[in-house]
DNA sequence: GTTTCCCGGTGATAAATATCAATTAATAGG
DNA sequence: CCTATTAATTGATATTTATCACCGGGAAAC
């Protein structure tokens, strides 16, 4: 970790969550007198499932996984980690742990906000608790979705709603880098790595998809949503 | 429904859910102000998924079932709604619809509370905000977890789950009238209706449960703890 | 009272998915 | 460049789970 502050403040941040709008001159200066930024190289560990949660986390630049640790160490993961959303699991305000891991698959560069200031904040300023529970609530409906989709749906609509949440989510692109192992595929789509390299082989063979170890490219993406839609 | 309200008022009912206790008095009038009360026969809809969150729902007695309808009539059950506890989706702060369906079990008294007379409350109580967000950061929580396990449990361990569910949550007791159907047990865990039924006679076979169709008994909570936990 | 429909239950079978074993490809360290 | 390790891939097989077809019973509808 660097120790030297690389973002100069939180007003002037081109990166800062959305939320940061509603708060006074005061509180924008309260949180950014309680970050504390952070860099981490590809693989590290930036929040532990199960630690105090004494701080949200925010990612200025970079990509990292959220999951959660299951049993037998088999790992399920929940989303891809992006600049200017907040990290914060439900925990925070149930527990006060940490519900998820977050490790950086990309050099990252993180900010860490003081969570006991954080939910001071909340509890004074009307529109950011406002805000706050949308983002909440954003997250919950879609776990709920997702755990909706992964009880009905099979393993080809699995794979393709994965597929096209990197495509529509994480890199706004037809094509892109495959940042994930086939095994974190599987631990995403809770299939076995097996089947997602089968499976990805049917849709590259059908042509839907082109794709070669790190790279996916999107080439009938109407058959892509039918199959994810359908099952 | 009936037209007359059988609740006195907020700052009466024994039943209330445990947040109002950090309304001021004037707060607490104005939701009593903005509640209406209605009963419901078994198996009658309180609230249907996709609709306007124009309200928050308690129930004041009886109970009912939540659940998400998905693809071909594909019905997954969330959760028992009991007494006292907020019946909210996620969907309120996010596209203004019900996320899911709520469907009386029992005969069932309730109260709808305005949602914007509530949502205004939020932003200006903070000790209130903070309590709402414990609520639905419970549920997110609960959902997570209930996601993992779906996805890394096999049916006995998710049935299991289930029947100590209604054992721990629901009833308060070791010994429950199910008052869900086979099939509807298989859409709260994901399984089968035929399945459920085997199951369920494994489990008393092997003298875990006893269960004739409408009882159930648990006999060695150890053991399904166990069948539980390990999957 | 009769019919209809849903529920619980059972056995046989099919489909989906995981696991195992082995091979090849890719990558990091020396 | 070479080697050790990990990831990707493949085929064969085992396991898990769903589906189908059917029965009997009970409750609700006519």
């Amino acid at each position: 970790m660097s120790v030297v502050n690389l973002i100069s403040s939180c007003e002037t941040c081109t990166r800062r969550w959305k939320n940061f709008q509603h708060l006074t001159k005061e509180e924008l200066n309260l949180i950014n007198d309680n970050r504390y930024e952070a860099t981490f190289k590809p693989g590290e560990i930036m929040m532990k499932q199960g630690s105090p949660t004494s701080n949200a986390l925010f990612i200025a630049s970079g990509m990292a996984k959220t999951y959660i640790e299951g049993q037998n160490g088999k790992n399920f993961i929940l989303s891809i980690a992006l600049p200017g959303r907040l990290i914060l699991g439900p925990g925070a305000y149930v527990n006060s742990r940490h519900t998820y891991t977050v490790a950086a698959i990309t050099a990252v560069q993180a900010c860490f906000i003081n969570f006991e200031i954080f939910k001071q904040i909340v509890r004074l300023n009307g529109a950011f608790a406002e805000g706050l529970l949308e983002d909440i609530s954003a997250k919950s409906l879609g776990s709920l979705t997702r755990m909706v989709n992964l009880s009905q749906k099979k393993m080809h609509g699995r794979l393709a709603e994965t597929l096209l949440y990197f495509s529509d989510v994480v890199f706004k692109n037809d094509e892109y880098e495959m940042i994930l192992s086939r095994q974190e595929l599987g631990e995403m789509t809770n299939m076995a790595k097996e089947c997602v390299v089968r499976i990805l082989k049917e849709l590259e063979d059908s042509g839907v998809i082109y794709s070669d170890s790190s790279k996916i490219k999107i080439l009938d993406r109407e058959r892509l949503v039918q199959i994810s839609t359908k099952g």
